[in-house]
RNA sequence: UCCGGAGUAGCUCAAUGGUAGAGCGGGUGGCUGUUAACCACUAGGUUGGGGGUUCGAGUCCCUCCUCCGGAGCCA
């Protein structure tokens, strides 16, 4: 008797007929009338479910018939041709033990539950076949990102989730501290009263990371590819389906490159790692086509064979100001393209997704390189219709005296930044990189509209439960 | 944080200021091929918290909390 997944049995039904089997999982539904009755068993490796059937002639027969909802099972049976339509195959049930008996009050039912409801049990969740479907294909997109920048000869550099001061300065931080805020008064001050770092843990102020982009970018300089995927924080109180306090981003990092080559390789990844998950998800997939977003298949085989558009953000500003719809946010050369502006480009100018770069300096950080025309940055963001902004990047000012200065116009700590500095100073090279919202990616390629379901613990205002 | 909407049974939702209900889920029984199985019976409620108006509040008013959506911040 074989040890089988039900993957084995349900990717090749047919090689399986007559063999006998032994299976393992859960229970997701369970049927049964006087004298047999039918199992929907899940085991974890497979989107879908098997079908078992069992009858009077199993010694527990009486037993099995009241058993709730996830009981989990050990089961020894033969594989069978299914009567029923609905599937190729069954088992037929020799013999069925309890592992571990599930209760009555287990809350997810047979029919559909709201996605608010579905958040408050997050431990339970993955249990559906939607959250089933969602972060098996989060699994499988990690591992996409990896075999793109892997392929290519990228190294994948851990940036420090901890890290020094707010040299970043892209957000609200949270603070990363020893000392005992239960007890104010045990909190070291300095003479002017204010909270005295030195003597805390790292002898410095420090924060959770809101990117790894400065710390890569040393690693850039030495191994000319490199990449970033991990956690970022942000303490913003933001309370959108699109904002979380923790998430993961990709940041790749490309030396002896410009603007031009970091919207290249933007563009190859976005379709590489779509059609990959397409071609080793086609259950999920069809099911997020089916159920979570009917037009999702055609959108992404639609993205991976389409050029994505380029225009400047001048470009941009003149097509808004010639729109015919009018916007509740003022257009004009030097203000940030709203969303509203940004959701117009993407979905009703171009229907596909579409880089804006090159924009006004004031409105951009103080690491992006200045063009030639003194007003404007490299800078370049990839907007995708329905979600917005997935990706922002630049090529990074390489010249030390530029670099300096924007630093100082940008009202900040030059000294902060001395070995972010001396990069430019020791070979300096032509470089860009950007960074990709990871759980964007997921609910563009899941169709899934709220972030929080995309996550398998979402960290949001008010919400850390898990 | 701002604007809007919502909060009633385990879940999804009804209920003109006048006796709080349904479907699903749970329990019990029935049913020889089910597919969100079906049929019958049954239990289940401090209507988000606090205050107010009223003879009477799920319903009207004030306030707080939470959730959802839009915006801002961004990825």
């Amino acid at each position: 008797m074989a040890r089988r997944l039900v993957k084995e049995i349900l990717r090749n039904p047919q090689e399986h007929i007559g063999e006998k089997v032994h299976l393992s999982g859960w229970i997701r539904t369970l049927r049964s009338s006087k004298h047999f009755g039918f199992i929907e068993l899940n085991d974890g490796s497979f989107f879908k479910n098997i079908q078992i059937v069992f009858e009077e002639k199993l010694s527990n027969f009486e037993e099995i018939t009241r058993l709730p909802i996830a009981t989990s099972l050990e089961i020894e049976g033969t594989v069978v041709e299914s009567p029923g339509s609905k599937q190729p195959v069954e088992i037929q049930a020799e013999k069925i033990t309890v592992v571990g008996l599930s209760d009555h009050d287990y809350p997810l039912q047979k029919k559909r539950h709201s996605f608010e409801f579905l958040r408050t049990i997050a431990h339970l969740r993955p249990r559906t076949n939607t959250f089933n479907a969602v972060f098996r294909t989060r699994s499988v997109l990690a591992h996409a990102i990896h075999t793109f920048f892997q392929e290519r000869d990228f190294v994948y550099v851990h940036t420090p989730i901890i890290t020094g001061s707010d040299c970043e300065g892209a957000g609200e931080m949270f603070h990363v501290t020893t000392f005992d805020l239960n007890n104010p008064a045990s909190i070291p001050r300095t003479e002017s009263g204010e909270t005295d770092f030195r003597q805390d843990f790292f002898s410095r102020e420090t924060n959770l990371t809101v990117s790894g982009q400065l710390e890569v970018e040393t690693y850039c300089m030495a191994f000319r590819k490199v990449y970033t995927f991990g956690p970022t924080f942000r303490a913003e109180n933001s309370n959108t389906p699109r904002h979380a306090a923790e998430f993961w981003m990709i940041e790749p990092e490309i030396a002896f490159a410009d603007l031009q080559d970091n919207m290249d390789l933007a563009e190859e990844m976005m379709k590489f790692i779509i059609q990959y998950t397409i071609d080793r998800l086609p259950e999920e997939m069809e099911f997020f086509n089916q159920w979570i977003d009917k037009g999702l298949l055609d959108r992404l085989h639609n993205i991976v064979s389409s050029t994505f558009e380029r225009i400047t953000y001048t470009e941009a500003i003149e097509l808004l100001k010639k729109a015919k719809q009018t916007f509740e946010y003022p257009v004009e050369w030097g203000r940030d393209l709203q969303t509203e502006h940004e959701r117009y480009l993407t979905e009703k100018v171009f229907q596909k997704p579409v880089f804006v770069s090159d924009y006004p300096k004031d409105i951009k950080a103080f690491y992006m390189r200045l063009n030639d025309d003194e007003k404007t940055v490299a800078a370049m963001d990839l907007l995708f219709p329905g979600v917005g902004e997935i990706i922002g990047g630049s090529q990074r000012e390489e010249r030390y005296d530029y670099l300096e200065n924007r630093i100082k116009e940008m009202g900040l700590n030059v000294d902060d930044y001395w070995w972010y500095l001396q990069l430019r100073k020791y070979g300096t090279v032509p470089h860009a990189g950007y960074g990709l919202g990871f759980a964007r990616a997921m609910m563009y390629i899941t169709g899934m509209e709220n972030i929080r379901d995309v996550i398998p613990f979402p960290r949001t205002p008010r919400n850390a439960e898990f």
